[in-house]
DNA sequence: TATGAATGAGTTTTCATTCAT
DNA sequence: GATGAATGAAAACTCATTCAT
């Protein structure tokens, strides 16, 4: 996304109400692409109204402070969350599959609000009240939901026997981690990232049985 | 750490040569209690060098801008490193129980150096020399050790057959990623925290061979 | 008065003359409120536009800057004044009297423009053009027309012999004056108030004959 | 004082201790001069800055915002206050004379102070916590000071038998309201600033007794 | 005429860095 | 070397004013 790229925005603008949610959402578009590339603090108004196609005296008729911008994001990423279906489909059909399809669309999703994890994440580590609502809006309901998923799996003897909240935890930590790593810049993972799905899933199942070894070995859906 | 604890160490340099390395970590332990409670920008010099018990002038006798602060830091992770040592044992024993071990070992290791770990993270991703530097100097390293340690595991039929490189990415992705879960406040990791080592070397030994199933169910190490 | 009560002043609206002076009285009297409340510079338009129940803009229509609305004030304050009448009562009946119920009649003339004064009269001290139209306008008017009626008395042996010019101000400082302790929250005046204009009588008479001395022990107007 | 009229101050410093408070006075002055000039709003810390001598960043060396310079006014002024002798003398000698004479040094020690009051006043009505303490450490013990002399001089008979609190906030009224119209340009009050001492004095002492009004006619000090 | 969103100049304040002592 | 006062550039934020609707 160009600095410049939403110059022409105002043009698009349609009712009195709409009016004012595009031009946050404009707004917030232009905040996320300077915070995840300086980071919140060495981020400047000017640069975010720049990269909006505002005024810096436009942002704060949207956004009481420059905080508020951060929380804002924690906003949109909630909207433009679809977690409710995506787990649900899991206790069905081949749950290796499943599993892996999942974990794919999931490294997907995240794929697509990189940015906005990027400019979130370092300032969750020291703004509390920003963790807080994080944890309770955003970590907290992905876990209850993933914990019920692994948990019916476990049940249905789908998948190898363990506490639920602790497996959720570290198959959550192990993609968060990874997608740390390759932020980080580690060559590997962005060399090998179409087979991370099924490698995570062949973590999780060869486990299960002793039939499942070779399912690891010859089956699953391609690389793409 | 206290802000006043490291007043009276002035009293207790050595010859000169020590004296300056000693200033130097005085100085660095003072910044990393800053960095690490408020991040890089938030910190001020001046927070810094009553931390760490010294002026804001001698800060800059001893680096040169405030982001030299943070290089030092990296200096500090390398140096209180023992690496080397840590998977060399790998190869040698009952390897689940080394495995489980060593993942222990290495979380308590990682537990202490967490402040320096929040210090220097946030800024990794916005900071491309620093994180050059860590790649090479960290990571890198690391992932090598752990790349062969892994293979001779494999090769010995000891692991799993899957690609050690990813493979060590996979299990380093979680160990970071549960420690960020944990960072950001997650409870239910802080408290099954005893057990983690035991679960992250199940779910990777289980796969192995049918007999090992027994193994993760009856055997192995007591959470403490 | 409420920053809300002028809402529905727009529906009381006469000719399309009166609308626009209506309108501006409207937009004045929100000024005062606020430029008395929080001082001149301190006031913002949106505040004033609120408290006058129109919008920024049309503010815009009546006054072509926020110094204009100072301005706007003072024309106010002439307009409300029945100067004339005042003073030339004080020639006639028992002079003291007269004076006293007419000082009395000035405090709470005052009293009630008191936002009014609130509002000009730090500005007046920095403001040279609003200072100079206030002289010309409502200070030079007002002495010129008590140094009549102080001369006219002072001729007619009823009242001490003594420059009037001088006088004159003495008094009105001394109005003025205690005025301002009030404003600055002298409890003792608050509490006087009522005998003030007997004090002041007093003081201006007692001077003139010896009788006057019996006069300011028991008689006169009782205060309320 | 002339805005650059400061700059070589710095080198008239002594030892660290009375550097900080020299530094201090210096701010002030610049602060005074700026503030009574266009007061307390549109006056800039960069103004104040250019007006004292210094950069803008050492004046948050010394105040932590600007409305602490204008406390810090406060302060300036009650160090160079020296009420108490003023009114001790009061009650010894002819009073009037005494008097007269008081009430002179009293016009010129507010004179000095003018700008110090240009600059304080106007914010005396707007902020609440300024007033309080002006109230408290200035206002306050003058009122009770005077109180006590004027009580005395009346107890024998040496004044005109009133409330000794509110003859004290007449005639300080009076002082204070004939300074307020003369800062608002009157030229009456400028031509005959010499007289208005002994104008007050007969004010107050011819409604004492008959003899006392020849007093006022043929006597006195004459005008300087 | 009335509206209120948009603007950007101008303000206070912070803080890395320098340098005289 | 050590100190900490001085500096001034740069940032967040405010608000009078404009103007399209």
């Amino acid at each position: 996304m160009s600095a410049h790229s939403n110059f022409e925005a105002k043009a698009e603008l349609g009712t009195n109400a709409t009016r004012a949610t595009a031009r946050r959402e404009q707004i917030l578009a232009g905040a996320t692409e300077i915070f995840a590339t300086k980071g919140f603090e060495r981020a400047t108004i000017k640069e975010i109204a720049r990269a909006a196609g505002v005024s810096e005296g436009t942002i704060y008729n949207y956004f009481r402070t420059k905080t508020d911008l951060l929380f804002g994001l924690l906003d949109q990423l909630n909207e433009t969350d679809e977690r409710p279906a995506a787990f649900a489909q899991l206790a069905s059909g081949d749950t290796r599959q499943m599993f892996q399809a999942q974990i794919r669309k999931r490294l997907e999703g995240v794929g697509e609000k990189l940015p906005l994890l990027r400019a979130l994440l370092p300032e969750l580590l020291f703004n509390e009240a920003l963790r807080t609502r994080y944890l309770r809006e955003i970590v907290g309901p992905t876990m209850q939901m993933a914990e019920g998923a692994f948990g019916g799996l476990m049940a249905a003897r789908a998948l190898r026997q363990a506490d639920p909240a602790l497996t959720v935890r570290l198959v959550g930590g192990m993609v968060f981690g990874v997608l740390m790593l390759e932020m980080l810049g580690d060559q590997e993972l962005a060399r090998q990232r179409d087979i991370l799905p099924k490698a995570i899933a062949d973590l999780l199942f060869d486990g299960m049985a002793p039939e499942s070894h070779e399912s690891s070995a010859g089956s699953g859906e391609e690389a793409r």
